[in-house]
DNA sequence: GTTCTAGAAC
DNA sequence: GTTCTAGAAC
């Protein structure tokens, strides 16, 4: 099975025959599985389900979406960010479960996705992980760069005047792409940092200390 | 996506 | 000399 096209599988499949391993949960509307290379201590994946004969629009990605019917493409994105925030809800319940305190999750997509059929990213904010090892994988999910959309941003666009949205829909891959490429730097205190190893150290570090202020906290209260 | 590796950076 | 990046091959 090619890793491109995984996803599409998924969203066909009966939730049933998904292995536990991949699947987190799914509702009538959407699946949630655990990304395969977690980019922080909490990356989940938030597809819509499909039917095989629904031709009702192009799932393929965000950009085909938006590109479709645009009440289509706004209520499929709607229910993707009400099946997010409850999946939120269940992340924060594990974050205390597990490590004693909550901290900062973000919802959105990439401008340029890597696999086919609609894909939410749901991650918390620690960006601490083992996968985490390119500057491409870390610029992708930098929330102020651009490449990372905010669901919540992405939905402002449907009112937004019509020229607007026709523009920021073309989602073109060039220009997403070039910021992939950009200077690594600390989307928390805009620090620069030499490379990837130093980045790495730097947010286990702010992470460590937010667990251990936020532990307290929680103590205290 | 991963592995391999040349050459840049340190 | 060692570490790190980035492009090619898969």
């Amino acid at each position: 099975m090619s890793h491109l096209n995984i996803l599409r599988t998924y969203a066909l499949s009966d939730p049933a025959k998904i292995p536990s391993a991949v699947l987190f949960s799914n509702k009538s509307t959407s699946l949630t599985i655990y990304d395969a290379f977690p980019k922080s201590i909490f990356h989940f994946l938030v597809l819509p389900r499909m039917a095989k004969e629904d031709t009702t629009s192009d799932l393929t990605s965000l950009k085909t979406v938006l590109m479709g019917d645009k009440a289509y493409a706004k209520k499929i994105i709607s229910a993707l960010a009400g099946d997010a925030k409850i999946l939120g809800d269940e992340i924060e319940g594990e974050m205390l479960k597990r490590y004693g305190f909550k901290w900062d999750i973000w919802t959105g997509f990439h401008a340029v996705p890597s696999m086919k059929h609609l894909h939410l990213h749901v991650l918390s904010t620690d960006l601490c992980s083992g996968r985490m090892k390119l500057k491409k994988h870390y610029n992708s999910f930098h929330p102020k760069l651009g490449f990372f959309l905010d669901i919540d941003a992405v939905l402002t666009w449907f009112d937004a005047e019509p020229s607007y949205f026709e523009g920021v829909s073309k989602l073109e891959a060039k220009a997403y792409e070039a910021i992939l490429k950009e200077d690594l730097v600390c989307w928390s205190c805009n620090t620069t940092m030499k490379n990837m190893p130093t980045l790495k150290a730097h947010l286990q570090g702010e992470w460590n200390r937010q667990a251990k202020l936020g532990r307290k906290a929680d103590k205290g209260s």
